[in-house]
DNA sequence: TTTAGACTCTCTACTAAGGGGAAGGTAAAG
DNA sequence: CTTTACCTTCCCCTTAGTAGAGAGTCTAAA
């Protein structure tokens, strides 16, 4: 299957699969005569396994491991488990983070009066020596 | 100032505000014979405006209006207002995604039973057609 | 059979925001 | 005078691709 129809497939660009196949993810047959890239269907379910991944917000590195162990008839699902429970740690540091950030901001936006006089809260907030935590 | 003592006052890097200058964002002036750069207490301020900019989230292009609106005597603190309002509404349509995202996941991990066994419903749902929403 | 258009290939450069380290010049202290 | 600390520019590396150039290939219609 040519990689127009494969990455249709997958859900993914032309682009993307084909990055995929340089940095060794998905790599297909490729004709040696013309140079294009053919596609088979275990190509095609391994796009489509770290489309999903990626949406999922696994890093490439993380999509590796993970398309080893759903390639390992020998796995134990407490590998997955013990992956997906970290990639869910992550998130929720990341929310706490963006939470804290957001709130900070709607403080300091609520503060400033938002006309067109110059003078404003939060580039005071800003240029402060220490800043408000 | 040096270079490095500029970085400690504006808690940054040395790296970091060598950057900002090559970006042209903040430029001290530079000693012709010896290249050193030389900080004026203006440019720490400004370096410790963008620093803190920079912790809020706002990336290096809305530090430098941010910048240019801090530079700015005849300003209008309705533009600052809006640019903050603008990040606050970016940083919650990223909260909204990570927690439908982690909410997934987790709702994935609690059907793994996560043993020695290779059957495992995250890889399932990774390798779905239709990956689940 | 030729040719136009669609598809593919590789290669390079670019993105954001710096980090790491090399090679070499400068300043301050012993 | 020498050692050490600091400074400079330069280049490569990171993530996860995206954009485009130039060239080769495939397919369908004329």
């Amino acid at each position: 299957m040519n990689i127009s129809k494969a990455a249709t497939q997958a859900g993914l660009t032309v682009k993307t699969v084909r990055y995929y196949d340089t940095i060794g993810m998905v790599c297909p047959y490729q004709n040696p005569q013309t140079g294009y890239r053919d596609y088979s269907e275990r190509d095609i379910a391994k796009l489509q396994f770290v489309g999903s991944a990626r949406r999922f917000n696994f890093s490439i590195k993380e999509c590796r491991e993970l398309l080893s162990l759903y390639e390992d008839e020998n796995r134990s699902s407490e590998t997955v488990k013990a992956l997906t429970l970290q990639k869910i740690s992550d998130i929720e540091d990341r929310l706490t983070e963006l939470t804290r950030l957001r709130d900070k901001l709607a403080h300091l936006a609520s503060a400033c009066h938002g006309d067109s006089r110059p003078d404003c809260p939060i580039l005071d907030a800003f240029s402060a020596k220490n800043p408000p935590s």
